[in-house]
DNA sequence: CATGAATGAGGGTTCATTCAT
DNA sequence: TATGAATGAACCCTCATTCAT
């Protein structure tokens, strides 16, 4: 009885959390940084401006909960590529791919995420479970896995994913704010050449 | 007479900016970005709140001012590389180096640049006359030049640019936040690593 | 329950919106238009002065409501009048002993608010429910009625109420402002004289 | 010399004077009371911000200058018409016609002044000198002439002229901010049966 | 657990006025 | 006398956060 209660308590609390979430998400797309306030998202969701902090403690809480729930898809695909077939240099292709076409699909939303995603840099390399290092640990992987292959060459894995999560942002940040239509391709051929064989000759 | 009276004014004047700029710098650094208020700014320049308006339209400009500033310096030299002796090659690794050592040396001055500097990339990509598109312009320019001579593949030298100003921004960031200290070769050794001879094996 | 809780609330509501308006009138009518500022408003209310701005949106929506708390008594009682007994001629009367006694029981109200009466002529004479038009509209047909009744010549009535009004209100603001005191009775009788017989012999 | 020099130095002081009065004139008139800056007008007319307060104490002196000034061309024919043939109904009638004329040609002008003009009621009842009571005189003067050849009936002719100068300010109010176009000869005709007949039969 | 009215510190900005030159 | 840079008090308004219900 009580576990039922319980339970179906702790669901409802979920709920309430996606809830706040998505509204959190939508206002903060169709407003942009500067108009994301509590009350905004409170009407939004059609809950207290109270409740809210039942849920995150402050503000910033749900502002990094928003960063995190819009690139959790991306994430979820990376780690789909990660986890299925292909050596480690198509899987590399697969990613840079995959955050070109996620940013064309979602350009309002990264073109207002950029300030908040940057500006919690300090955060983001703090918080081990972060979106960040996660996406670092995919890929620091998949460079293992290419080292171990010979397909790449012996390299620190880690710091190279760094460089590369950077990259991707990058790729996508222009993309989304450049005027000038490069095709998608064009972009992923030019970063995946980049990453494969230098500029050197 | 009203030429030297003229000029003693324009010196004046160029002084009391000078010194709102370095205090506003000051703030922003010692305080952050959350804590950067034109009051503070005035009290630290020991002037009146409202004779920051005289010199700044607003705050957003004054932040402006402050991110170029920032930034100035590393252009500079990053100019002089260009502008001096040396293969494309050569320059690419002393352009990394500075940033490297840049970062070094402003710890604190980019720990908080970060979020204005990140913030504000619309404006950075739309202002043409803005500090990013100046650095992309040297590098592009660079890497031209090592593909005159053969020494780089050919490539689109203004969109790799752009990586790679990223990508000294990164290093230049993980550096500043990272607490585990790898040397400054190390990191250089990385990056250069990657833009000059890829992943790949 | 529900509606009981609901009711009570809106009791409450309408308490503290009875209070900010005494206030801001209480202010408005000690310190004048100069001097009248939210802050003082709020502090006089024993408030907040955010609180202010939950049931006032602006500035100006509190001066407006100001103005027309201020002219609802003398607009009662005139209505009062209107609905009563008597011909238009004892009507009117009626309506200009009664304009020359309330200000002379409301001199300090009314010698601040006459800059805010009439600086809002604009939106008086725009917004058709403002305390102008009221007026206007019962003394209009005040005068309908004589004109029916054979006691007062055919005319313009609206335009002639408007000439009525400002009228009544000349008459209070000289009785404020003036400092040679002339008796209620004399001021009564002068303006009336002109309203029923003219000047002309 | 002394005088020569002396006179030469109170010409200029007084063009000066006029200078400031002309823009600030046409500063209220273009762009309203609210946005009248004593930046504004010293821009206006090309001199320093600092000097406007060697010819005028304050913001406040300035305004009422401004009043005036934009009164004095009616004040000037008024008196013509005063100083005039015709007899004291004529002039009546004519000083009706005047001002409804002159707020026609002066719509911009008035509805701004407006506010100003109510605004500085007390000023303008303590002041003496001010135009109200300028025109007061030479109202209450007329009246005095048509009782004295019995055209009009004994009265307190100022406080009847008082009423008289407010009728012909809500004339030209309700003139410049009424919407529904009367014609002037209308206007004059209505405000002239008033003043002259009454409205009892 | 949910509410939402109340809070109040704090922000950016304006502008009448002064005063050293 | 004329200047105009500097002043700084004052203002309106926002919004993250709390807490009594």
């Amino acid at each position: 009885m009580q576990d039922k209660k319980s339970e179906r308590k702790k669901m409802l609390e979920e709920l309430t959390r996606k809830t706040i979430l998505t509204s959190a998400t939508s206002v903060f797309v169709e407003q942009g940084m500067q108009k994301f306030t509590m009350e905004k998202v409170a009407a939004h969701a059609g809950i207290a401006k109270g409740t809210l902090y039942l849920y995150y403690k402050n503000k910033g809480e749900l502002l990094s909960a928003v960063v995190n729930y819009c690139f959790s898809p991306l994430e979820k695909e990376f780690e789909k590529v990660f986890n299925g077939q292909g050596n480690a240099v198509v899987k590399i292709e697969t990613y840079v791919a995959l955050a070109a076409n996620y940013a064309e699909k979602n350009k309002n939303l990264f073109y207002d995420l950029r300030s908040t995603l940057y500006g919690s840099f300090a955060q983001k390399l703090t918080d081990q479970d972060s979106w960040f290092w996660r996406l670092v640990d995919i890929f620091a992987r998949t460079f293992d896995e290419g080292v171990a292959t010979k397909q790449l060459r012996p390299m620190n894995s880690k710091k190279m994913a760094c460089y590369f999560v950077d990259s991707l942002c990058s790729l996508m940040v222009h993309r989304i704010l450049s005027t000038t239509e490069a095709s998608v391709e064009d972009d992923v051929r030019e970063l995946l050449g980049l990453y494969l064989s230098g500029l050197a000759v």
